[in-house]
DNA sequence: CTCGATATGGAATATTTATTCCATTTTCAG
DNA sequence: CTGAAAATGGAATAAATATTCCATATCGAG
């Protein structure tokens, strides 16, 4: 079985060993797949694991993963480990630690509830890198970058990210206007062909933010819509879908992937626009 | 010298061992205290480093580092790894390699800058971890749970945080006004006694801003001043200033530590104003 | 079924790493 | 200055870990 040979170079980086790992994967005996599930689940104990331990984590024999190691294409397991070893990512375990001080801190205490902030909106800005729709993205900058005005339109909880955005494109002298519904006035008719809609809506979907992306669909706007899902009403009819979820934490969820999010798009189509 | 004499206990968590290497840092020969320097700058290479590679660092032979472990109260430097090792944070290095691909996508594109955006958001997330002052965030919680009306001013920038704090105090039921300037209406007059100003501003500080805060102060409100240091035209004359900061990717900063903070005053003033 | 190729497990061996011990140096109190 | 206590460095030793090798088992093609 060619799956035998040991590749002629050993993964050079932990991206690169990440694509040995999947390729490899592909057709393996009984123990080297073993080994191959296990390693794949615990990529974050190589750094800090000797090869018996691994190996009784995979439920295999030692010289099983040893050959692992080498069909991966390393000389043994120790090649391998030194990878991981320096690859290690700094900083750890200050955060950790001071956060799990602020949450000993008592339940409930406004510094506990910082700490699951601050911890809610970490996770979401890293749920965010995993699962964005790179195309997605770049085609909202596409849609935004070749349109007139671009409305901005996110109620209550949107709201702060609606007005976020409009002070961005505001900044890079980009054509915005925030539909804020003062004085219940009705703008709906500044919706002018050639113009973008950005619409921002979250569970449980504003009612006004649903509308005014019907009416700008109707008068032929493009519309990119912001929102937790594919299964959002405002996902149903738009141009382009941003999918963005955010980490709860009681009854209240972070803003902070959805932030980062609206800045990227915006200072991309800010740039774009100024021909930069 | 009693120093030498090995404490009782080895620390049984990471939060422990810092505690312990403070204590005895305060007094050590020379030697020993360039183990304790180079360990309190390099804790996080501890569960994978060996005896050999962190004395080589501090510029000490092994044994010294051997006597230092045992110092702290360890059996031996196998022991005090093993702490680090158990404790070792899970999910590395899957946001790490995630990041740096996006990052890869090119400069400037839509996918770097979200990239460089998210990072920036989780690295002020951490900092404010580490730099809260738990004691004003208590104080501001009391100063605002006495309140009658809880005033929030914030402009441009700081106009999101100053809405959704207006979104979360109805959501928890609180009096809050938001002043958001529309038709430069002027609403100083609903500033009364008894009542609370909630002031965000960060360079290059709003004149709007400065101004209601320093109406407010002169009306005998109590003042919460949210911005981004001691130095700040905002903290002077405020009853309690929390400072955050946030970093910065090009002309843009991130949101996310203020939204973090202000999130959790406004529902820890919410919970202590319901008397759960 | 046979036989060759492949997979497997475990023990022996090699290598690396942690630890101990001791001679020497340095420090400090009297 | 002396002498005892403490600090220091390095080599020897012990322990842990990685690796190799070989006998045996399993699989699959003919």
């Amino acid at each position: 079985m060619s799956m035998s040979e040991p590749s002629s170079t050993a993964p050079a980086s932990v991206e690169e060993f990440r694509e040995r790992l999947a390729m490899i994967s592909a057709e393996l005996p009984k123990r080297l797949r073993q080994c191959a599930d296990h390693i794949a689940a615990n990529v974050d104990r190589i750094a800090v694991s000797t090869v018996a331990e691994l190996a009784a984590g995979a439920d295999v024999p030692p010289s099983a993963l040893m050959r692992f190691c080498q069909i991966l294409g390393f000389s043994g397991f120790s090649e391998m480990q030194r990878l991981f070893r320096d690859a290690y990512a700094p900083g750890w375990p200050d955060y950790a630690t001071r956060l799990k001080t602020l949450r000993d801190s008592g339940a409930g205490s406004p510094t506990a509830l910082l700490a699951e902030f601050i911890d809610s909106g970490r996770q979401s800005l890293e749920s965010l890198a995993k699962s964005v729709d790179e195309q997605a993205l770049a085609q909202a900058v596409d849609v935004l970058s070749a349109a007139g005005t671009v409305h901005l339109a996110g109620f209550r909880r949107a709201y702060p990210v609606a007005s976020y955005l409009a002070y961005v494109f505001e900044k890079m002298a980009v054509s915005a206007m925030l539909h804020d519904g003062a004085g219940k006035l009705d703008h709906r008719f500044a919706l002018r062909p050639g113009d973008a809609l950005i619409a921002i809506s979250f569970a449980p979907y504003s009612v006004e933010t649903l509308a005014l992306a019907e009416e700008a669909r109707a008068r032929g706007l493009a519309v990119v819509a912001i929102t937790d899902g594919a299964v959002s009403p405002l996902a149903e009819g738009a141009d382009v879908c941003l999918a963005v979820s955010e980490v709860d934490f009681g009854a209240f969820r972070s803003l902070s992937a959805t932030l980062a999010l609206a800045l990227s798009l915006a200072v991309a189509v800010g740039t774009a626009r100024s021909g930069v």
